[in-house]
DNA sequence: TGGTTCATTGAACAAGCGTTGAATGAACTG
DNA sequence: CAGTTCATTCAACGCTTGTTCAATGAACCA
């Protein structure tokens, strides 16, 4: 599944999506689903709205296939390991947020696609999570840790909190690690069990 | 201040004024800033398109009056016992959200004045709690309790995730406690400190 | 080379938007 | 009661939006 020839017809209209992909990234990115426009995502890519229609069918389309590009973070932990494994996940999201789970994130709230496509993914974490947690609640646990997690992301990358986005990654991690750890380590039961 | 003569062209318009703004907020809250338009707000509250724009001037103005409507939530708290209060704080809010707040948080990431509603009221709050963690990062911790009571917010009232929207506000902050406990109290430094 | 495909454009449409200003008629005021 | 205020409506403007469709010209294929 090479790249055609360059030069080529095939090359160049590859080029050109991309280009209107990028573009509409960045914009939903930016001001998020409502606020894009056709006409500025074409203008920004340097082709004509009727072209973006023709490639991508719809503005809604358009959204969708930005957001398809939008990794689903996998997570399968062991018992005991939950609250490593997604403090180390959340390390590393916070060192690098895409941009197309950030485009789903700063829509969430206005546009229904995105609402569904966060919860869908979350359903599939907390899942994840869940199984990890020895208590009877794991669902609603898994479900706190996924919303703390929201609302860190969010702070940082969207509502650029100062103090938030000055801090390194580590350190805010360090700082959620005892929550996280007694989120994923289930109810205390007194002194050691067994 | 008592309302106006019944019947009396001063008391009509205060309900009808009340009436438009209930309308609004409702639509604010319920599809966020750019979704609403006036012409369904004004058709929500039985009246004319331009009765909203005569009486509150433009979309904007009226947005600025359904949130300035939001409480902003006060906190001052001496060290020791502000993870506490935080926490009955969080009690409190969880159990009846008022609409002017979820409204702002609904628009706050496509909407700038609502982002800086957002971001103002955050930075109060963060104030007040961070004077109370004796800590040298104590921005950068009531930052972070900030966002996850953010996230918690969002999942629970616009997200509508399952497991957080059936459980209750006082085992929400019982599962947040060790978090918010960690986070208020500073650095861990051996043993107890004399 | 001649015909077809197709990337790309330009102009336009219909719908919806926020907003305006004149008109109406009932509530006020003197 | 005459004159003014004002709550309310109606119709319209100008603009932007997503979207469509015919036209163009270069790349492709036989």
């Amino acid at each position: 599944m090479a790249d055609p020839q360059p030069g080529s017809r095939a090359e160049q209209r590859k080029r050109t999506e991309d280009r209107i992909l990028d573009a509409a990234a960045q914009s939903f990115f930016a001001v998020g689903y409502e606020r894009t426009t056709i006409r500025a995502v074409a203008s920004a890519a340097d082709v004509d709205p009727g072209l973006v229609m023709h490639y991508f069918g719809s503005k809604q389309d358009l959204f969708r296939r930005v957001i398809a590009a939008a990794p689903v973070p996998e997570l399968s932990a062991e018992p005991g390991r939950a609250a490593e494994e997604i403090l180390a996940g959340l390390t590393e999201r916070m060192a690098a947020a895409p941009v197309a789970s950030l485009t789903i994130l700063r829509s969430m709230l206005t546009n229904p696609e995105a609402a569904e496509a966060v919860g869908a993914a979350a359903t599939r974490y907390q899942a994840n999570v869940a199984q990890a947690i020895p208590a009877a609640d794991a669902d609603l646990r898994a479900a706190v840790i996924n919303a703390v997690i929201l609302g860190v992301t969010i702070s940082r990358h969207l509502l650029r909190s100062d103090a938030l986005a000055d801090a390194g990654p580590e350190q805010i991690a360090e700082l959620l690690r005892p929550g996280i750890t007694a989120l994923a380590a289930g109810p205390e039961q007194g002194p050691e069990p067994e």
